[in-house]
DNA sequence: TCAGTCAGTTCGCTCGTTGAACTTAGAGGA
DNA sequence: TCCTCTAAGTTCAACGAGCGAACTGACTGA
């Protein structure tokens, strides 16, 4: 039987999952903000099989994550390009990136840092509410439909 | 064959992958967030075959985001509580619900959202550098190697 | 005795992933 | 001309994973 889709549900949590849950999809993005552009800049990689690179682009530029576009005409050469909303999951990346850091590792530390281009200070990623600027402590929370 | 393991590679971007890109998992810790604990809990509310439940919970409690604990001895009955690693993981949540909030609606708004218990408040989860409390810019970013 | 609860396991079916080989359209060199 | 190379895929057989439904085992309560 055909997997359960997630993307109709009334949630964003089961929304972004049925988005990466496609495996390979966020190593896909995390390439992509590397700078990858091409098909075979993804095979080498990440070593994805090319079926399944195929499908992921796919399915990457119908969501409007990415945009194909022709760098070639003859013969007909495409890339990939962010897009806003493409750019705007670094966020999802980014909190992936702090909990893998902090809880994968054995030692409590992830064998790699941002650091800022310039500068070269480490980027620390964290979640925090946006009005308050403070942790988000789940306990607090509860979950509201929006009034329209 | 086998699906291709990204738990031993050494980005957390791809640890964290090779755990939430498991279909449901990130459903299944949502569940634990609103208080679920045991196994007929989120079968009932997520609809999970029961086979893939029990998969993605031993996962889980392996990785020691769940504890399996016993809350009557005859028969034998478990539950599964939420770590603090477990815990943590909300972080990861909560920048998808984010996204999601943001760019899986046609309209630009979820038709969810997070308010404190107390308060009413809306919370609004956002991803910044913990150093200087300001979103971060992807594009001056670079990863480097910790020195250790 | 019989229905109900809970925490799973088992099963047959189908879908998705994998690695390797192949395709198509052109470029550049001997 | 022929040969090799590049880029962006497609095709294929094998096999692992997800699916729904039915079943199990240890108990409880009516």
């Amino acid at each position: 039987m055909r997997r359960t889709r997630f993307d109709e549900w009334p949630c964003p949590i089961a929304r972004t999952t049925d988005l990466i849950g496609d495996w390979w999809t966020p190593l896909v993005m995390r390439e992509a903000f590397l700078g990858r552009k091409r098909f075979d800049d993804w095979v080498t990689a990440l070593g994805i099989p090319r079926a399944v690179l195929t499908a992921r682009l796919e399915r990457l530029v119908q969501e409007e994550m990415l945009r194909k576009v022709a760098y070639e005409e003859r013969p007909a050469r495409y890339e990939y390009k962010l897009t806003e909303k493409g750019i705007a999951f670094y966020d999802v990346l980014a909190a992936m990136w702090r909990w893998g850091s902090d809880w994968q590792w054995g030692d409590g530390e992830g064998p790699l840092m941002l650091v800022d281009r310039d500068s070269g200070e480490e980027v620390v990623p964290t979640v925090v509410n946006e009005h308050t600027g403070e942790r988000i402590d789940v306990r607090r929370l509860r979950v509201k439909t929006r009034a329209h």
